[in-house]
RNA sequence: GGCGGGGUAGCCAAGUGGUAAGGCAGGGCUCUGCAAAAGCCUCAUUCGUCGGUUCGAUUCCGACCCUCGCCUCCA
């Protein structure tokens, strides 16, 4: 089968199809390091998490590119704000952004290259663009982008949306817009200098002192690691203009060559209902949802549960749910790993391929978790009836491995068990626990439960004994 | 104003021209010292409203209502 998705060039669903196959090269729009991502932001890289293991689970070699931007208009302002240097400020919510990154159980990109590290490789983006007379300096000293000449190139201005600068509302944005633009539509690639900037400007012989503008990280990072055409560029559905439209224009504008073949867009999430924002308390940075209680693997649960392109109504209440759900995997694998013992068997490709049919099918996750639930209320079923072998559950369970490449949920042996290190002192709670209840005394056994509950193990007593429970 | 998503059970969320996946919550049962533990079973005559096409529409078409997003800071 082969995996289909959404192309936001195309507006339709199409068979994915990388230049050079089995190796896909993938671009993520990244942070923009000035504060702690919020989970909004989570979704969309969680979104592109996905994308990445579930081609290599259909056997590509992707690789993965992340960008760090680090300087632009907002950093530069707190930076100010704070009375602090661009790389202290920068470094901290980069920092926490490589921590929440973990937490949420993502695959590291295998690079995540930063605006400020690749200056020369913009400049000499920028240089090419003023070379083909597609950039102009203004009168204020910054690099415009030209879209008039673009387009007087034969190139196309406006391939991920349709585009109208007649009907345009011209925004308020664009009446504020101080910059020397010859056309407002036109967008800055090298900020000139200003006394506001403080310490962040870079200089350059060709374009004076500045700093890069909002884009062309982008199209300079990205064709520096991919390549000047590569398969995949992803991003949440506010970066499909204009930033990625800028990035196409930048790039092919440069290169003459397609940019891009695949442009896929993660689309918003709504919290509790609303759009996201501070003033109605709804939004969450994923700290603060730790903060609350919840985990990591709750939380990239919940977000893998609903279509990429479909708003997701992000809640608390949803959230909670998502610990059942899961505690039903986690006891079920513990069943599993029980009941196999020692034996090993290959995974069930039957069920591996209703489960990739549904992702194939532009990464539709709620019909895979639909699959996953009803194998597991099946296998239940027979674990009940005590008709599933020991070679079954070995299957079932290097099944579940195979399916856990993609969700990247957990529930491998390291992590349904305890740690040796806290093992003994588990076991030694659970032995009081027994003896407690043998007495009769279930006063203090439930004491005891609380006690293990409170750091995260549950218990669950069975004829064979009480078995420990990771919450 | 222009462009583009959505409206499916109490909540979240798939889906199909032929009679509604899955998860959570609820209800029942089993097990249990008890379970706040776990498992099984059950839970929408109905898919925003009104028309149309059709043997048949939640699914196609039209109108309307509601809602969300983008329109040069934004995941």
């Amino acid at each position: 089968m082969a995996l289909k998705l959404f192309n936001t060039l195309s507006r339709s669903i199409q068979e994915f199809a990388p230049l050079a196959p089995p190796k896909v090269g993938m671009y993520c729009c990244g942070p923009t390091v000035y504060d702690f991502a919020h989970i909004g932001n989570w979704r969309t890289f969680v979104f592109g998490d996905l994308v990445r293991r579930y081609l290599e689970f259909k056997g590509y070699a992707v690789t993965h590119v992340m960008n760090i931007t680090d300087v632009e208009d907002k950093i530069i302002k707190r930076v100010r704000e704070n009375k602090t240097s661009l790389r202290e400020f920068t470094g901290k919510y980069e920092a926490a952004f490589f921590e929440d990154l973990k937490t949420l159980n993502c695959l590291l990109p295998h690079h995540t290259p930063h605006a400020t590290e690749h200056i020369a490789d913009i400049i000499a983006l920028i240089e090419k663009l003023i070379a083909r007379s597609i950039a102009y300096k203004a009168a204020d000293g910054s690099v415009y982008f030209s879209i008039e000449k673009y387009r007087g190139c034969g190139c196309t201005y406006g391939q991920l949306l349709k585009l109208n600068f007649d009907e345009m509302r011209a925004g308020e944005r664009v009446k504020s817009d101080e910059y020397a633009k010859e056309s407002v539509a036109d967008f800055a690639l090298w900020k000139a200098r200003v006394p506001e900037d403080g310490d962040v400007f870079w200089k350059s012989e060709s374009l004076g002192e500045g700093r890069p503008g909002w884009h062309i990280e982008c199209s300079a990072m990205s064709m520096k690691v991919l390549g000047e055409s590569f398969d995949l560029h992803l991003g949440g559905e506010d970066l499909i203009f204009p930033h990625h439209e800028d990035e196409i224009a930048q790039s092919e504008g440069a290169t003459g060559k397609p940019f891009v073949k695949h442009w896929l867009h993660g689309a918003f999430l709504l919290v509790e209902g609303k759009k996201m924002s501070k003033s109605l308390g709804n939004f969450f940075t994923l700290r603060d949802l730790l903060a609350k209680g919840f985990t990591g693997r709750e939380i990239r649960f919940s977000l893998l549960t609903a279509h990429y392109r479909e708003t997701f109504n992000f809640t608390l209440e949803g959230l909670r749910a998502t610990r059942e759900a899961l505690s039903r995997i986690g006891t079920f694998l513990h069943f599993l790993l029980e009941l196999k013992g020692l034996n090993e068997a290959e995974s069930d490709s039957e069920l591996l391929a209703a489960f990739s049919e549904a992702l194939d099918d532009d990464l539709n996750v709620s019909k895979a978790w639909g699959v996953v639930f009803e194998w597991i209320r099946k296998t239940n079923r027979l674990i009940a009836e005590g008709k599933l072998s020991k070679q079954e559950a070995a299957k079932c369970y290097a099944t579940w491995i195979e399916l856990d490449k993609v969700f990247g949920i957990g529930g491998t042996v390291e992590w349904l068990y305890p740690k040796e290190a806290e093992k003994r002192f588990l076991g030694e709670l659970l032995e009081d626990r027994e003896a407690a209840r043998k007495a009769k005394d279930f006063k203090r056994a439930d004491a005891i439960r609380d006690e293990l509950k409170a750091k995260g193990w549950g218990i669950e007593d069975t004829p064979k004994g009480p078995k420990l429970k990771k919450i």
